[in-house]
DNA sequence: TTAATTTGGTCAAACAATTTGACGTAAAAA
DNA sequence: TTTTTACGTCAAATTGTTTGACCAAATTAA
């Protein structure tokens, strides 16, 4: 039984991802609930920062949901003024997603939170963990065949 | 503006993050879907597997969620017979959790998909890099005050 | 060129996941 | 001994996500 050991690592290995999963978006979370909004809220908002005139298809794709569980958080942003959308040149059913200088705001208010998070664990574990750490979540994150 | 670099890095950090924790939960999601079973099932489980004889009370603080979250789903693999519940000797009140047989089987196979992407992701990014995902995802795992 | 099909985004209903409330019994504190 | 807290379970309410349907725009097929 050889492979107990590594099992038993790699099981570790799979809490402490999940529990690091989840301590990044603890206060967030928390944040975004004290204005009525939540996670998925917040997930528009990174992803349009991240991506200005991002469409809402694409948008879709980088959360993985589906359109309608988009649709009514996304309202809600542009009813509040954190995001507004503009038509695409080239196809008039497209939108152009993008944060408003309110949405930004808090955008990088929420951003804070996650950075600080990161950045002490950043400096705990070392600069070298730190690029390994980078390197693992991206090579994860590439779309599988 | 020399924040602005540091910024766009963090964020494509986060971006990665998030989608590796796609990623990861992706396949296993399928498989549960096939037995009727989600990721909450996934996750007691996993946790139970860990750590045998697990109460309930600790498997919720596990996985963050109360504890009527967990009841149904707990009764299900207990109807399944995947997980089975002793009382234990010290409180009357507290459950031991357990896998059946059957119960790891399933969890290992779970297990084995996840493992099947983490263990490709370290191939690729190498022996450190792995070390390094591995510390800084303790670090961030660990409880905040 | 026209017709058929697909795509992008929105509304609504249904389903799934999670929290809040309540309860009974066991254990700890007063 | 009585009161309060803890553990786990049932139920209702709330939140999150998918499925279905629809309309207009764009693309593909005929």
């Amino acid at each position: 039984m050889n492979s107990t050991p590594t099992n038993t690592l790699l099981r570790d290995a799979m809490k402490a991802f999940f529990h690091a999963y989840q301590a990044f978006t603890d206060k967030p979370d928390e944040m975004l609930a004290k204005r009525g909004l939540a996670r998925v809220h917040h997930r528009i908002l990174f992803f349009v920062a991240l991506h200005p005139g991002l469409s809402v298809k694409d948008l879709l794709a980088c959360l993985g949901v589906t359109k309608q569980a988009i649709n009514i958080p996304l309202r809600q942003l542009m009813e509040m003024d954190l995001v507004e959308a503009g038509t695409a040149e080239h196809d008039k059913r497209v939108k152009e997603l993008r944060l408003t200088e309110e949405g930004r705001k808090l955008e990088e208010a929420l951003h804070r939170e996650q950075a600080r998070l990161l950045l002490q664990a950043f400096g705990e574990a070392g600069q070298q963990a730190t690029e390994g750490w980078l390197k693992v979540n991206q090579v994860m994150a590439r779309p599988q065949s």
